[in-house]
RNA sequence: GGGCGCCUAGCUCAGUUGGUUAGAGCAUCUCGUUUACACCGAGAGGGUCAGAGGUUCGAAUCCUCUGGCGCCCACCA
């Protein structure tokens, strides 16, 4: 067959990703005995297309992968899905309010289905497009966070928590966003900076400065710095709150910051963080005054119903006229924002379910420590390590429809909890009543994507889990390191009693040229589905290992990727060039034609061996934009401008030499083609058909 | 306030445990219409390695300080 003059990723890649798909090469061939090499994919969100991003870690994986196929090893990539609960379910909203619907308009029920069959649509084109990226991930073995066997392992997870008491339900300040009905992770919330006034009140014995005036009516104390010498002194007095005129203590604790204000904070419990961990210190009451639809209750008349805005503007105005406001001052300072709608957080009380983390994350932490599980930059272990030491008790309960449901029945006779591994209790455990409501609340999707690598086996098969767990390595977003692979650490060793991986892999972010983040606002997106269109997923890939090691950003244009599809174009017509001039050359072993060698002959084999040296052990290093570099240096100014010269002059003037020159032509060709598979797989493929070896480069040995 | 990083050629980045004249891609400039490839080839210019001090026979690399930049976390009421 003649080779075209230019290599066409556009007539090659599907036609080549289906060839491997239905030969099923990305599925592991087992053998007993031997170490497996697995990756979980992180599931990419179900309910949009791959961003530029995804495109990076797919590569990245691919690479690995692709490697250790070659290498022997029994390989496993499992793909998966997220239904990503509150991203998709805001998604899912916005897309209700283009059509002037919002989801209070639908029962529980109707809107999961409507976000299920959204979604479902979503997965499949998600899939496409890791195909078209040329993930050779086993597909046979894909999951999806809410496949009713993973959903059920999770339920097992809480319900053994439970049991092993380290779930508890627990009246907890939680970041409420009034608006969007929900309680938000601190991770959730966005503090942003803004100008506020600060105003000084009259507690009788000393004067305390606050910004949210509104909820002096749910005051229980007034604290200092006990180390405060000018106010020190006051601690075990009396305050008097303005206007209702209770008396409250005056309290010592070292959360108070010296010379904030005036040096004195009111202690308001139910609707501050500090405040309430200093409450829950000096075991003070909890006042409750703002309710969840965001009013006033429990207040003085006049004020009940109001918003906390308007209730803050009429308490103002009484305090002024009461002469109990003795200075206003203006205060720039953070607030925290709902992520999703901007609105002002309310810390306000609430039952959540929360994991006691003490002990498991004292496992990931020995984990770590005792190298059982390794991070690819030292910085990331430290990350870890500290966020592992500094964990307070996870809150796990969402307020939002798309997602696990939680398993946990409320019993309106004792007022008791009953947990059950996600079956349907029919009587209460406690008093037999049958008078239980589910808890409304989901899972934080962390909680359930915290337990995916062993979930993701075990539902395939118990032989899968035995075999590849713990698995080789977990590739991921470095700025998920906290949200969710420690987590995954903390409850894979939990239930398995091993870390669920060895290697922990982290990326930076894909940047523009100019090393800008990508935005839409800044409209320097770039769509990997288009590149891929336009300049084939090897040029995209190379693009994207090229340049940065991958556990810092990597700056990407156009441009590059142009650049490496005409790597592809040159690696491609080197093997053409080779093919026109072994027309006449039968395979001849080095021995036969070892004294025919020219010293260009020798210092190609010699380069091309240093070259594989390399370029193993960076790929063995995830040191992969090293070794993207190394065989795109060797392939394209070693062989094809140096050695590929010297040896067409040979061919055509017919020398002694031209066998030996053949020879070396044909090996370095195939042993590149090896090296450059994890990272050309679509070109590589198929120049290789041309070659008419036995095996498909796929599956073909990496060179020793 | 706490944590983690970064500053190397015009741009984006490499530089492993300190060891010759500090590298790559892109960009720039000069030359070349050579039948594998113009999606190409030959060659050139370009860096006080942020600054200062220290350790050392030797520092981009280790230590201290200063300056600038970034990310993450946080209980500034």
């Amino acid at each position: 067959m003649e080779m075209a003059k230019a290599y066409s990723p556009a007539e090659n890649e599907k036609r080549i990703y289906k060839f491997w798909e239905d030969n099923g090469y990305f599925k592991p061939i087992i053998k007993k005995g031997e170490k497996p090499f697995t990756i979980i994919m992180p599931p990419p969100n179900a309910n949009d297309n791959l961003h530029i991003g995804h495109a990076r870690f797919v590569f990245v994986e691919d690479i690995l992968t692709r490697y250790w196929r070659m290498k022997g090893r029994p390989t496993l990539w499992v793909p998966g899905a997220d239904h990503a609960g509150i991203e998709t379910q805001y998604v899912f909203e916005k897309k209700l309010a283009k059509e002037g619907k919002s989801r209070f308009d639908y029962d529980r029920d109707t809107l999961y289905q409507m976000i299920w069959d959204y979604v479902v649509d979503n997965r499949n084109n998600m899939e496409n497009q890791l195909r078209a990226l040329g993930a050779s991930c086993d597909w046979s073995r894909g999951k999806y966070t809410l496949d009713p066997a993973i959903v059920k392992v999770v339920y097992r997870t809480f319900n053994k928590l439970f049991k092993d008491d380290l779930i508890y339900r627990g009246e907890r300040v939680v970041n409420y966003c009034v608006r969007c009905g929900t309680a938000f992770s601190q991770l959730e919330v966005d503090y942003k900076e803004q100008d506020d006034k600060l105003y000084y009140l009259d507690y009788g014995t000393v004067t305390i400065a606050t910004t949210r005036p509104e909820t002096i009516f749910a005051d229980v104390a007034v604290a200092v710095n006990p180390k405060d010498k000018k106010l020190g002194s006051l601690v075990g007095k009396i305050a008097t709150i303005p206007l209702i005129g209770r008396e409250v203590p005056i309290i010592a604790d070292e959360l108070v910051e010296i010379g904030f204000g005036t040096g004195a904070l009111k202690v308001t419990p139910a609707h501050d963080a500090t405040d309430y961990e200093i409450g829950q210190k000096h075991n003070l009451p909890l006042i409750s005054i703002i309710s969840k639809e965001g009013k006033m209750q429990n207040v003085p008349e006049e004020y009940v119903g109001l918003r906390p805005k308007a209730a803050r503007e009429l308490t103002i105005k009484r305090l002024e006229e009461a002469k109990l406001l003795t200075k206003t001052e203006d205060l720039h300072h953070s607030v925290g924002k709902c992520y999703r709608c901007n609105t002002v957080i309310e810390p306000l009380l609430e039952d959540q379910w929360f994991i006691k983390v003490e002990k498991l994350a004292e496992s990931a932490l020995s984990a770590i420590e005792n190298k059982q599980t390794t991070f690819n930059a030292r910085k990331f272990e430290k990350t870890a390590m500290h966020w592992l030491t500094n964990l307070r008790d996870w809150n796990i309960s969402r307020q939002i429809v798309w997602g696990i449901r939680i398993p946990a029945w409320h019993c309106a006779g004792c007022n008791k909890w009953t947990i059950t591994a996600g079956e349907v209790p029919p009587t209460c455990t406690h008093c037999g009543s049958s008078k239980l409501t589910q808890d409304k609340d989901t899972f934080d999707t962390w909680f359930s994507s915290g337990q995916w690598p062993f979930a993701a086996l075990e539902v395939n098969s118990k032989e899968d889990f035995d075999y590849f767990y713990p698995t080789t390595v977990m590739e991921t977003a470095a700025d998920i390191l906290p949200f969710w692979v420690i987590r995954m650490m903390m409850l894979g060793i939990y239930e398995t009693g091993e870390t669920p991986f060895e290697n922990v892999v982290l990326h930076g972010l894909v940047r523009d040229k100019q090393g800008l983040k990508i935005s839409k606002s800044k409209g320097n997106v770039i769509d990997p589905v288009e590149m891929v269109d336009k300049y084939g997923s090897d040029a995209l890939r190379m693009s994207l290992v090229w340049g940065a090691l991958i556990e810092n950003d990597v700056a990407v244009s156009e441009e590059n990727i142009k650049g490496q599809k005409h790597f592809a174009n040159k690696v491609w017509n080197a093997a053409r060039f080779v093919l026109m001039n072994l027309e006449d050359y039968k395979i001849v072993s080095r021995e036969t034609i070892e004294k025919e060698l020219t010293q260009a002959d020798k210092d190609i084999l010699i380069k091309y061996e240093s070259t594989l040296k390399v370029v193993t052990k960076a790929i063995e290093g995830y040191k992969l934009s090293i070794a993207a570099e190394s065989v795109y240096s060797f392939f394209w100014h070693d062989f094809c401008d140096i050695y590929i010269e010297n040896a067409k002059t040979r061919i055509q003037d017919n020398d002694k030499s031209k066998v030996a020159a053949q020879h070396t032509l044909d090996y370095v060709l195939r042993n590149s083609l090896r090296m450059l598979h994890p990272f050309m797989p679509f070109l590589t493929e198929t120049i290789w058909e041309e070659l008419k070896e036995e095996k498909p480069l796929i599956i073909s040995l990496w060179p020793k």
